[in-house]
DNA sequence: GTCAAATGTCATTGG
DNA sequence: CCCCAATGACATTTG
């Protein structure tokens, strides 16, 4: 077992990998002996992660979506993708043409049938076009393919020259999977493919065949009957690789891509190539040989960056959290805030002197270090909590609500949308400045459209957001103007298709070019979906021999339409039919700009949110800014208090006691003395002051 | 086989 | 009354 393994690994497979990467499909394990387990067995172990990479499936198919980017086939596939672009660049360096060789090479053992792809007599024993009737099973790709293997044997030289008779055969026919294979069958049209092959007569010498089917030149050569090693000069040109690039699409033919998409697909697979070798010294990611991979690939990265960008610019709070709960409370007070109360009473300075809350005691602190101390104890995050409290304290907050309100601000998000709606809250002026403005932007922007389409409608939302304030806007309007286009000019237009149908709503580009991958890879997938539920009523349409096409049926106005009627002797059938195409067909591009009306309403809504809520930060940031502004005027006040209160002197020339007497200031802006107790307030005027500053 | 998303289709409404 | 767009609800397709 070991040394079958090291023989296959080192050999057999790295060839029949190479060889599988170019288009060839190969199902090694029908060519094990059946005691044996699965050929990935033996390389691998057995495992049940292993899935076998569809290389084939991916080339044959022109949109290439067979692997999931999250596939396990995905690390086998790049570092084979890998090998094949070391093989390519190779090829490059050495061949200046596009033409890849690939040779073999083989020793024939005597009375073993030497068959190659041109020289195989037609002696297997089941022919191609009578293969089994389930080609996909594993085991019986040699029979379908035609193949003389026995695969009961345990000559392991023969089976190699089976195994490469079989590679042989095929990369006659290159890129003819099983699945195309099966479509061929399905169509009767490979015998004139393979009629040449079961040839036992077909001379020897290099041969340039026609494929009847893809019209495909094939150049057949013959193995050498008496040669133990072809040499590379003498080795015939397997096929070169426009072949090799092109079988796979051409396979294709017959099924429902046009010819115009089949070069298109041929002439970006080609253009990806060229751009493999030097991509790959950048970024491994990019070795993928297959663009809609390559797409996958880049969708996911896309859709990574793209949304941990936007969660992050979107979402990033405007307001820096709280940083320290401790508390911030600066031991302004000298005085007895009762005191103080009972005695301003003419103003309200106590009020804004001492809050209530933050002196309780009459301690008295030395009125000069205050405001030192002060700006030390200020920092940021302390005076915004100061303007929280003092928040609740002056606008009526309730410590819930204040502690509900700085949660918020500590939020990441910013965005609470069902956040605590409080009549005094900014969330509920929020809400209802959303809800207005969301309704009276649909209704300006939905009620004037009409049958112009929904492009226009899109292109008068974006305005009007754009004459907004939201910075983010450009990047949705962008993806909502992309996603509203009218999909019907586009159906001509493989291509350009994704312009239309572009259902990747929820990642925000960042650039165009990001973008196109992704939407190319949705318009493949668009269009094919396209193709077929347009292909139900197309063929309604054929079958009942309407003389006109669907888009007509569908985009004629009323009277063109009626004229057009008119104008053949249609059945009642007929007739029923066209109205319903035609129903149908107008119905289903009403339901599609609905969608997409009402998901760039939703995309609005939410920058709506966005904006509101990045406003209503940035006025609970301006109103802190306030209250902090108002806090220091509140403690220039008390020091000045204090410098005045201090150079006061009676009749005796001793300073007034504080406890005893206070400051208090009129409406017409002089400070008067006024004793503290009850008894004194009749108010005897120690001094006056005219302070105007 | 199940599920979610996308899309198609039908019925209804209102302009 | 007819035409048509819009839309909710359900069906179908697809990955």
């Amino acid at each position: 077992m070991l040394s079958l393994k090291k023989y296959l690994t080192e050999g057999l497979i790295q060839f029949t990998i190479l060889l599988s990467l170019m288009g060839v499909r190969l199902d090694l394990d029908s060519y094990l002996p059946s005691h044996l387990p699965p050929l990935h067995e033996i390389i691998l172990g057995p495992t049940s992660a292993y899935t076998q990479t569809q290389f084939h499936s991916l080339r044959g198919t022109s949109d290439g979506y067979g692997v999931h980017p999250k596939s396990v086939d995905l690390d086998q596939f790049f570092t084979s993708r890998r090998l094949l672009g070391c093989v390519r660049a190779l090829d490059r360096l050495t061949v200046p043409s596009t033409e890849v060789d690939a040779w073999l090479v083989h020793r024939e053992t005597e009375g073993s049938v030497s068959q190659t792809g041109s020289s195989r007599p037609s002696d297997s024993p089941q022919d191609l076009t009578s293969s089994g009737s389930e080609p996909n099973r594993d085991g019986q790709g040699l029979e379908e393919l035609g193949a003389t293997a026995q695969p009961g044997s345990s000559d392991l030289s023969k089976e190699d020259i089976d195994l490469i008779d079989i590679l042989w055969r095929q990369d006659i026919d290159l890129g003819v999977g099983r699945e195309d294979f099966e479509n061929r069958q399905q169509q009767n049209e490979n015998e004139e493919v393979w009629e040449p092959l079961r040839d036992g007569a077909e001379p020897l010498e290099a041969a340039v065949q026609v494929d009847g089917e893809t019209g495909e030149s094939i150049r057949q050569f013959p193995a050498s009957d008496t040669s133990a090693l072809v040499d590379a000069e003498q080795c015939p040109v397997v096929s070169n690789r426009t072949d090799l690039l092109l079988s796979p699409l051409l396979a294709d033919m017959s099924g429902t891509l046009d010819l115009e998409q089949q070069w298109q697909d041929l002439m970006s697979l080609v253009d990806m190539q060229a751009m493999e070798v030097d991509s790959s010294a950048e970024d491994p990611l990019y070795l993928s040989l297959d663009p809609p991979l390559q797409q996958d690939v880049n969708l996911d990265q896309a859709s990574l960056s793209g949304c941990s960008h936007n969660t992050s610019s979107l979402f990033t709070p405007t307001l820096e959290p709280f940083s320290t709960p401790e508390s911030p409370v600066p031991q302004l007070s000298s005085h007895n805030s009762t005191d103080l109360n009972s005695t301003f009473g003419f103003t309200n300075l106590t009020g804004l002197l001492f809050p209530s809350q933050l002196n309780n005691t009459g301690n008295i602190t030395s009125p000069t270090t205050m405001p030192d101390t002060l700006s030390g104890l200020l920092d940021e995050a302390l005076l915004d909590e100061i303007s929280l409290m003092e928040l609740a304290l002056e606008e009526g907050f309730s410590q819930v609500q204040a502690s509900q309100l700085q949660e918020e601000l500590d939020s990441d998000s910013g965005l609470s949308l069902d956040s605590h709606h409080s009549p005094l809250s900014p969330s509920g002026s929020e809400s209802s400045t959303s809800s207005s403005c969301s309704s009276s932007s649909s209704s300006s922007s939905f009620s004037e459209e009409g049958a112009v389409g929904y492009s226009s409608d899109s292109e008068m939302i974006e305005l009007e957001e754009s004459e907004g304030a939201s910075g983010y806007q450009p990047q949705y309007s962008k993806f909502c103007r992309m996603s509203s286009q009218d999909p019907s000019r586009f159906r001509h237009l493989p291509f350009l298709e994704h312009v239309g149908h572009n259902h990747t709503y929820n990642m925000a580009p960042e650039e165009p070019e990001e973008m196109q991958p992704i939407v190319e890879k949705n318009s493949r997938r668009q269009a094919g979906f396209l193709d077929r539920q347009a292909g139900r009523d197309e063929q309604r349409a054929k079958a009942m021999k309407i003389p006109f096409t669907n888009d007509k049926i569908i985009n004629l106005p009323v009277e063109e339409f009626n004229d057009l009627l008119a104008k053949y002797q249609l059945s009642e059938a007929q007739l029923c039919l066209i109205r319903d195409i035609r129903r149908r067909g107008k119905n289903k591009m009403a339901a599609q700009n609905c969608r997409k009306r009402k998901l760039d309403t939703i995309l609005n809504l939410e920058q709506e949110v966005k904006h509101l809520n990045r406003e209503r930060n940035s006025q609970l940031r301006e109103k802190g800014e306030n209250l902090r502004s108002l806090q220091r005027m509140k403690q220039e006040v008390e020091h000045l208090y204090q410098e005045v209160f201090s150079q006061l002197r009676d009749q005796n020339g001793r300073p007034y006691s504080p406890q005893q007497y206070a400051l208090h200031y009129t409406s017409n802006g002089s400070v008067i003395l006024t004793p503290r107790n009850a008894d004194g307030q009749q108010g005897r005027r120690a001094e006056r002051k005219d302070r105007r500053k």
